[in-house]
DNA sequence: CTGTTAGCGCATTCAT
DNA sequence: ATGAATGCGCTAACAG
């Protein structure tokens, strides 16, 4: 068993309290004691046990990050992994640390059970909690009430109560902003792909480009995520540009960019002679890595985690609660995909 | 504050300890107590402290993950990623979570300061640890040291402790076997990019690759990372195709292949006709996701990750110890883009 | 089968 | 400025 206060204390001929107070900067010290101590602890290589000290403050200095995503797990997307990112530079530098907490893949069916992350609360195994993507009605019922209890949270993502902490991007309004980019530029028939992620939004999106846009045809195909089969692009590419005449694709993920612009080369589609494309990238300059370079809206993820473990932070160290929801201004980047129709 | 076991005792009219017991399943109670406890749970909504258990029982039931990867965080390579989410997998199913240790950037130059995944080890904040690509030699004595105090470690990577466990993949072994097929395929001159993180194994593939084939050529590239810029690539493309007449571009990163991919398409070097192409994957099948699809050695990362998470449940759980080693089989995946040369 | 009790390591209040 | 004492929530050994 390692060393505890107590053989600290021993050997520097003080008392526990007196460790303690060094520990913790608490109270002022004699300053031959506290070097008498400080030897000790090197003596020992002390560090002080995190049961101990938890169970007397209830603090465990680790922040919980619930992802509930899609099939596989939260590795998945440039969007996620940009946002872990930002949120793990604040978080380590604010010394705390992150937990990924995982669903067990179905606690819906096991009896009684709760969303992982409420038991994690619970267990006071975290001290704060960062959410994405959680759609499942059940767990935003016990999310509103943690954050009635002030339990601090922040959700990336649309604001969805009225107290609770949130970053976001507006997905919904820069959607339609990308549409109205190729409306601009005079395209009329768009394929669309989105992200299953974002299948709520659609509606809602298509409607909003409609209302503007009246003349604009947008074919929409969903479920593109990481892992669209190319055989889908290439049969998507001939439905919708070949046969329907489409002249621009947009799509939600950078990721899917690559397959559409390899089906592209395959059906000998010239871009953007033929198509013009424009995608969203999380982690700015992604476009520029293919050939010809993808124009972007570019969404900011790496500064919305960090702007969430931020507010986190500043709600757990009770610092001024006043800020409590930060928007991310989205950005459009012109490269070399998309062209004008005359 | 949150009910406590003594609360949940009151009310179902028993000691702490019968409560106890029913949590932890330890010995057998009357059922109709049983049944008073469970009730008096469900009432106060009982879950019970981690601290209390943990001081107690001095563990945490997390695990810590250390990947000291390259400048930014550890959220960059399909590598990584994929050996996370294999790791997530595993430990989830059996009760763990997963604690991301972060360095503070500079801990080498605080001073006194120790390695974070230590600290996490000696304040008992996690029971077992998953560490990969480390290469600073003070970093490793430490994780020896551990190792023989039979702490539970398991690191991703070549054996490199007598009683240490890990698994790995021979990367060495397996660059060495990529340079052979291009070999058997007829290529004698090829453009060899490497990721920063083999930097230490390049020599001794460069080596190994004479030895067997003394008439190869190897152009070695390194620093050939997630970003590197596609002027880079095209500069080396010019330099090393073009110019000393490479037939084959060998990467150990499916990352890089995008921007080689795109190069040649852009200097308008056919694939596999001019320049046959050579990755390794990570993710089975990302290989298919280019036009032409991309040659590749497979490296089970996923796989890799959840070998280590159950080499390290198993001991952790004491349970027999005798495995201490996995090694996985990497598999070539012919595609493409790969030329024989008459 | 069940209750009592003694720690586990630390922070903190209360005396001094 | 410092030590003694108490409590945080839980487990496990012990006694019945």
């Amino acid at each position: 068993m390692a060393a505890s206060i107590y053989d600290v204390a021993k050997r520097a001929g003080v008392s526990i309290s007196t460790v303690s107070r060094i520990l913790n900067n608490s109270a002022n010290v004699n300053e031959k004691k506290a070097e008498a101590v400080r030897e000790a602890m090197e003596y020992y290589q002390f560090v002080p046990n995190q049961f101990g000290r938890g169970l007397a403050k209830q603090q465990s200095e680790m922040v919980g990050v619930y992802f509930p995503y899609q099939p596989d797990s939260m590795f998945e997307n440039a969007y996620t992994l940009e946002l872990l990112k930002g949120i793990e530079k604040v978080l380590s530098a604010c010394g705390y640390s992150m937990v990924l907490i995982g669903e067990n893949l179905d606690y819906k069916s096991r009896k009684a059970s709760e969303p992982k992350f409420l038991e994690f609360i619970r267990q006071k195994k975290i001290d704060g909690l960062i959410l994405s993507g959680v759609s499942d009605e059940d767990q935003l019922k016990r999310i509103w009430q943690c954050m009635d209890e002030d339990y601090p949270i922040v959700y990336v993502g649309r604001k969805f109560h009225e107290r609770g902490m949130n970053v976001y991007a507006q997905l919904e309004t820069y959607m339609v902003e990308m549409l109205q980019v190729l409306y601009e530029k005079g395209h009329r028939r768009i394929l669309f792909y989105t992200s299953s992620l974002h299948r709520i939004y659609l509606d809602s999106i298509l409607k909003r480009a409609k209302e503007t846009m009246g003349d604009l045809n947008i074919f929409p195909v969903e479920g593109a995520d990481q892992d669209y089969p190319r055989e889908m692009v290439l049969a998507d590419l001939k439905e919708y540009v070949v046969k329907k005449g489409c002249t621009a694709i947009c799509t939600s993920l950078m990721g899917t960019a690559q397959g559409i612009l390899n089906s592209c080369t395959e059906l000998k589609l010239s871009v953007p002679d033929q198509v013009s494309i424009l995608a969203v990238e999380h982690r700015l300059g992604a476009g520029r890595l293919f050939y010809p370079q993808i124009s972007a809206f570019y969404v900011p993820a790496q500064d919305m985690g960090q702007g969430a473990a931020e507010l986190l932070v500043r709600h757990m160290e009770k610092r001024e609660l006043k800020e409590t929801s930060r928007e991310y201004i989205t950005k459009f980047i012109e490269r070399e995909s998309i062209r004008a129709m005359v």
